[in-house]
DNA sequence: AGGAGCATGTAACTAGTTACATGATTGT
DNA sequence: ACAATCATGTAACTAGTTACATGCTCCT
């Protein structure tokens, strides 16, 4: 259920339509929530029901109007009893994995394949990240008290992304393919 | 869909109850796909029209009967047919994250609480994958070809605890609780 | 007497995916 | 002419969760 509380934060953040929040699942929220824009309008929907969001009608000229949607009073005080609820163990799912470990009953190259392109991967998302955290973060020892949250996650991702990358270069390494890796 | 994937890996290794499956998905695969038992014989049942598998009543004294399951030849190029396509990126979903995020719109005590109870559990997870390592391979020279997959998987678990572990730490001193969380 | 482990499920539900639909504008 | 971006959705489906049901054995 934690979609919703995704959403909270982005609009606590700033106000959007569907379509922009979609976008910042792309981006910067999807660096640890994905969600498809369908999905994004079917919960938008049940909120504005349960009161935890309004929308307001925007006309554009050149474009389509837009609904833009704003947290509420109730969405807030609902996010920050999201914060106090203790969070259970994260639900993994890594296809990757599953592949990797059918490494004896499946095909070789082909797994060998996906790692490499799985630490491109890896490498493309560190580079973004790296640059955003230098982009608005330049001095880490100064993050504005506001956007500590987002820091955090960003400092995070890329942890994740830094670790998933070695993790690839150890792979290969142990099926003997650094060398091509390496190219 | 790779639920079944993750199943066919486990039934490929040696043949398994519902029950036992459910189990392994608590243990060792958990590490990377985590299911309910619902779900397991859910999908099995499914799996068993597909002829991915068979099942063989075994009858147990002092235990209720059990259903054993085996890998068909179809299963088993099901399985090597999904290690030749493509991965595609990962689903993420982190309550943790999102909560972390929200950390200017919540409650920062029970954030920080968050962050503790999280480390501890990083802390126990490694160190019993770091168990395992050292009990089923004393020698990471020396993995036999057939526990490949998994040594490379139990060794992406590890680099994962670790790596969250040492971003909680991070979380911890620069929201100045580092202090108390030593203790 | 009560709880944990073994063992398999059903029923009702929520969440998420995939495919499709519409229509204007801007750029190649 | 074709694709991309903006913008919002519906419909049909699959996957996964939560709650409930049953019953036997072994341990405390």
């Amino acid at each position: 259920m934690a979609l919703e509380h995704a959403i909270l934060v982005s609009l606590a953040e700033r106000s959007a339509s569907g379509y922009d929040l979609a976008r910042r699942f792309d981006a910067s929220i999807g660096n640890f929530w994905k969600a498809s824009h369908q999905q994004i309008y079917k919960v938008l929907a049940r909120m504005e029901a349960d009161e935890l969001v309004t929308s307001e009608a925007v006309a554009q000229e050149g474009r389509p109007d837009k609904k833009v949607y704003a947290i509420t009073a109730a969405g807030r005080s609902e996010l920050a009893a999201f914060t106090a609820t203790p969070t259970g163990p994260e639900v993994l799912r890594s296809d990757f994995a599953v592949k990797l470990r059918a490494l004896p009953f499946g095909d070789r190259d082909a797994i060998v394949a996906s790692v490499r392109r799985r630490r491109a991967d890896h490498a493309a998302q560190l580079a973004e990240y790296e640059a955003s955290a230098a982009r608005f973060y330049p001095d880490p020892e100064a993050v504005p008290a506001d956007h500590l949250g987002a820091w955090l996650v960003l400092r995070g991702g890329i942890r994740a992304e830094r670790g998933g990358l070695e993790w690839c270069d150890e792979i290969l390494q142990s099926l003997g393919e650094d060398r091509r890796a390496a190219r």
